[in-house]
DNA sequence: TATTGTTATACTCTATAACTATA
DNA sequence: TATAGTTATAGAGTATAACAATA
């Protein structure tokens, strides 16, 4: 194995370490609001991609459809997602974020993303920048 | 709001998402290996760290104590760790991995990085290099 | 026959609260 | 009284397999 296989390597290790430690450090910020991590995860990429199939938007958030089905059936629930038919497939639905959906988005983000933005906001800018390039790397090396 | 303050929201709900689905992505490549990616990490850590109390283990990894102590039931009863009684304080308990463990370790982690290695070794070496700095600014981040 | 989505079911991960033992 | 760890319990999150409807 060459070095930059063993590198390779090791990078993997690191980062899967640091991604998981901090997923986690996430997802125990459960209090004081009403969404779930992963409920605000669906909302927010419908917001910013508009509406989406269930189908598309489990494949957006890395998640099997039946996953993306039962946190559509708790925000329909909740009056925050609205499913219409598609114009011309039967099979095919559309969800689109209600109103409602759009006044408590911003609110839930802040409280939800309170910790990590503080946290980013003691990092220097040259860091915040490195953090920005890597997001989007993560994001690349996730499509399919 | 600043420019900054928006701008390091902006990044915090970047880095969220992001993390979210590389974790989700991860955690599904399940098949094949007989440890979860959950007993694999805390492992990793005792192997690099060296013995470690339940409670620091816990610490390191981000995860209340309980969580822990389920996570090391399984592991010793599959003679993956043993546990040791503290030199002076009779509450405390040493967390050691055994050798059955150190020769399973390096080919669990292979098999469960090797989509994320593969990945990585797509990209450029100045994209690796930004995901290592990525990595490590992360682990500060969760510093308490 | 293939695709989209749902239902049924089960497992993993993690937390909080209450308990035990030791300091 | 405080700390380290465990037990009990519950909820979030996700998956696979089987099913229904439509293409």
């Amino acid at each position: 194995m060459g070095r930059t296989t063993l590198d390779t390597a090791a990078l993997a290790h690191d980062l899967r370490l640091a991604v998981m430690r901090l997923s986690r450090r996430l997802r125990s910020q459960r209090a004081d609001t009403s969404l779930t991590l992963t409920q605000l995860a669906a909302l927010s990429t419908l917001r910013a991609k508009g509406p989406l199939t269930p189908g598309e938007l489990a494949a957006c958030e890395r998640v099997q459809p039946p996953s993306m089905t039962r946190v559509l059936a708790t925000l329909e629930g909740a009056g925050l997602v609205v499913k219409t038919r598609h114009a011309t497939d039967g099979r095919q639905l559309i969800v689109h974020v209600t109103d409602r959906a759009i006044n408590l988005l911003d609110d839930e983000i802040r409280m939800r993303e309170a910790w990590l933005a503080q946290r980013l906001n003691e990092l220097s800018p040259a860091e915040r920048d490195e953090l920005r390039r890597a997001s989007a790397i993560i994001e690349r090396l996730l499509e399919p």
